[in-house]
DNA sequence: TATGAAATTAAGAAGAG
DNA sequence: CTCTTCTTAATTTCATA
């Protein structure tokens, strides 16, 4: 699929606030209501769009710290692999979680509400899953950036 | 403010996808859909939601690759800290930023659209900050999970 | 531009404590 | 009796063809 220059534009406002309406969009971009409705539809159903949500300020749902975590697992086979990813998955705390190159094999990012709720996240949960070699956890000092849009 | 069992499932619900009918999130929770319909905006009001926004799927936009890039530097006064934090906001690759407790001092997120794309950003744009002491990059084997979704 | 659906607002009714 | 939630309906706004 092509963007043209206003593919691009609707994209980063839709990103950024969604609740606009269409005709906000459309004075916004100096467009016709429809030219902007069925661009729209268009960037939703080729999939570019894969769905619209609320965001959450984590202070106020008392998750406001930030833990990236490191894992290592003891050894590499698939299975090792495949029951680590199927065990961490099922933790709510953690949001993100990547397959990285180097000489970490996992890297978390955990919310929770305090140090002792991550000290009980680690003790109860992450370190019961089985095939972790080693773990390293870097406390987040400040949320510089964390943004669900992504420029094109 | 507090959070009964009715705002914590219709936060999870919005959170999934803000685009249902408050008749739908009324059904699904058993509610009227003026009740819901408070409910909502009375986390719009209080700052809990704090936007509603479009999620796109990075591989239709030609950002499938994603790099985990720690940033040390080379020494930690103030200044050094503010100019590269400052300069590191600019570039619209990185999606995320944290300042860490640690070994490294910054942890980026970034999205390009291949390796050579990463060179790039390496070479013109990320090491051309100053004050940075070293960087080590981590390269996104598989993407797990990565959710907007905070649970409470 | 025209139609229908949905959001929004307001008022009164019903039920719980 | 008061507080909360539900019901209903009127109005406005918006998506959609």
């Amino acid at each position: 699929m092509m963007f043209d220059e206003i593919d691009i534009k609707l994209l980063g406002m839709l990103q950024n606030n969604a609740k606009l309406t269409t005709k906000e969009y459309a004075n916004n971009l100096s467009l016709s209501v429809t030219d902007v409705y069925e661009r729209i539809k268009r960037l939703e159903k080729t999939g570019v769009i894969t769905k619209y949500v609320a965001l959450v300020d984590k202070k106020k749902i008392n998750k406001s710290h930030v833990v990236i975590c490191h894992v290592k697992l003891a050894q590499h086979n698939k299975e090792f692999l495949m029951q680590f990813e199927r065990e961490v998955l099922k933790l709510k705390e953690v949001v993100d979680c990547y397959h990285i190159s180097g000489d970490y094999d996992y890297i978390l990012k955990i919310y929770v509400s305090d140090m002792e709720a991550y000290r009980e996240f680690m003790v109860t949960k992450l370190t019961t899953i089985q095939h972790i070699g080693s773990t390293q956890s870097a406390f987040v000092i400040k949320e510089l950036k964390n943004t669900t849009a992504v420029a094109i």
